[in-house]
DNA sequence: TACGATTGTGCAACCGGTTGCGCAACTATG
DNA sequence: CATAGTTGCGCAACCGGTTGCACAATCGTA
């Protein structure tokens, strides 16, 4: 089929072994002989094996993704995409490849990680999915596969993960609708299973405490992590004898529907209520008003978690890293009080 | 380290071939062997390594897919995380992992891509981009390597692709304005470097011929493909003496900058100005108006491209396939005329 | 009972690399 | 000139599986 390194060798009058140093850069291989070798490698359009040098090497030099069974949230922003750019690129600046895997369910999904790892197809993992409870999670820990996690983990210093600075998120947010004046702020996001959403909330929380704002059950609303959900609650807000001033809304996506609801009320935005959103979907900045969001950097996110497995894998180091990526406020016109508002 | 074959076979009291033919399920081993090598591989937790079986079988059961370097429109739509989804199930489903491979620039894209197939460490590839001329895929014909490319291409007939049907896309968009009563319809859209482009703007141009609407020069503006594109694309048509009753719009982010200018104009949608994007981005939905757009399914795109390849690799059949995915028009309120929207 | 056909298993080579160790040739030293 | 130390390369085993072929055991039949 192809040409082999014995093919190379018999061509150069050498043993497949010092083919094999050529390649290397092996030290005891004389200037002469690498020089031939490497010439003849050139003229006979050599290429190791990969699978080969893999078994001999017990590493596959192949860290694996995997991508959550049902795309949920995913599909208004670009967070895969840009995930796997940010894994890909580490990768491949370290000489690694990466395996993507996923499944239809929750099952399936754990079956093919077992299998990658079991096989050993993968020398690592990366885990794109921040449950609560997490069979694949446990199982990894137990066989001492090195992984790493996107998002933050309950099991906390157990194990590697990189996550943005939600929590941060959610005060910086909190506190640019404090600084435009606001005093009765709501909260509204999906539900507190999700470990992002709870931080957004405490973030939002503590802000309201620094500034010595008592926070109102009245003012928080959970609904599904949707255009819709966003939409439903907002009009429960709006419904509330006190209606707040402003709203910090922790997805775009439910900001939309929120925005929708304000419309619908006939009331304007920002100067009857101010909005928030996270996540800075591309589409922020093209509703009307442009909303202001909380910018994610995503791409950072599987850069980081690549060049934290790998380091794991190429050293001894056996210390769990844990990797936080600060967030930036975009501010656009959805939360700018007039005053200010002249200035654009 | 782990379990091997060997470890199975002595702790079974057979040879190391006997297990591997159970594993294969080979009919020479009898029942009762199998059952007893079974048992033991069951009890010794004992998984065939991946990387060997590689080896022995000349087949690594992995298709590398090369994502495009600039991630460019994806930005908006979750083109790539549909396309994997699709790609990952069908791989799945035939035993197949997937290889996610890219690079910061397309020479990078190049090197990343002949890494892959030199190496040997892909059976086969998918390409998510379609360049009119490509570096990559000229090498990959040479080479008689199997893959093939979602978008289609110049090289046509050469070649396996899976692509959607943009000329229909075109064409159905346009009838659908041209049967609400408008005949002067406007056509926005990128470079024509794109095939897909071209391919919608054929399709416009058909329906015009089937209704005997004559084409104006005037009604068609090219800009950048982007949502201030879009704007300046659309302001351009309403500098126009004559300015069209509906627009089709190549793309949806593109529609955005075009609803944007004809609402700055103090222009109504749709009853003075109709439009009709595509892709069916999630936010066509949530946009004021909702917009009318092409619905792209990119699964299936990606599911048909991983199943062409799997055939081929699997059958010696060296017959090229085509596929075209079919489209649909999803009609929203930015392109009924009034008479219509009642019945919503 | 003897012999060919059938069935079940093992031996050993192979896939394409890597690497410990040994040995030959060369250089330096007394 | 003999011996010790260094340098450069090859032999052969190994990574963990697969598979062609040989051979022993069992079965059916004359």
């Amino acid at each position: 089929m192809s040409v082999t390194i014995k093919d190379v060798a018999k061509a150069a009058g050498v043993a497949a072994s010092t083919v094999s140093r050529v390649i290397a850069d092996n030290p005891r291989i004389s200037q002469k002989t690498k020089e031939k070798v490497l010439q003849v490698m050139k003229e006979m359009d050599f290429y190791p094996n990969a699978i080969a040098r893999s078994l001999a090497n017990r590493s596959t030099k192949t860290i694996g993704v995997i991508m959550p069974h049902s795309s949920e949230q995913v599909f208004v922003n670009p967070f895969f995409t840009e995930v796997m750019r940010g894994i890909g690129m580490s990768a491949m600046k370290r000489g690694y490849n990466v395996l993507f895997s996923t499944g239809s369910d929750i099952e399936e999904e754990y079956r093919s990680t077992s299998k990658l790892v079991n096989e050993q197809r993968v020398d690592g993992l990366i885990l794109l999915t921040s449950r609560i409870k997490d069979k694949t999670i446990d199982e990894l820990i137990k066989k001492k596969f090195p992984f790493v996690v996107v998002g933050k983990h309950p099991k906390l210093e157990n194990i590697n993960w990189v996550d943005n600075n939600n929590q941060e998120a959610g005060y910086t947010a909190t506190e640019h609708l404090i600084k435009q004046g606001h005093k009765s702020i709501g909260f509204i996001g999906g539900e507190f299973t999700y470990v992002f959403m709870g931080e957004r909330f405490k973030g939002y929380k503590k802000a309201l405490d620094s500034f010595s704002i008592e926070f109102s059950k009245e003012f928080l609303a959970l609904e599904e992590f949707l255009e819709e959900g966003g939409y439903r609650a907002m009009k429960k807000l709006l419904s509330n004898k006190k209606r707040p001033t402003a709203v910090v809304v922790a997805d775009d996506l439910m900001a939309f529907g929120v925005m929708r609801a304000i419309k619908e009320e006939g009331l304007r935005i920002p100067q009857d209520i101010s909005v928030v959103g996270f996540n800075d979907t591309p589409l922020a900045s093209y509703v009307d008003p442009p909303l202001t969001s909380v910018e994610i950097f995503v791409f950072d996110l599987g850069y980081n978690a690549s060049e934290v497995l790998i380091n794991q894998l190429e050293q001894e180091d056996d210390q769990k890293k844990h990797i936080i990526v600060p967030t930036r406020l975009k501010i656009r016109k959805s939360s700018i009080t007039v005053r200010r508002q002249k200035k654009l």
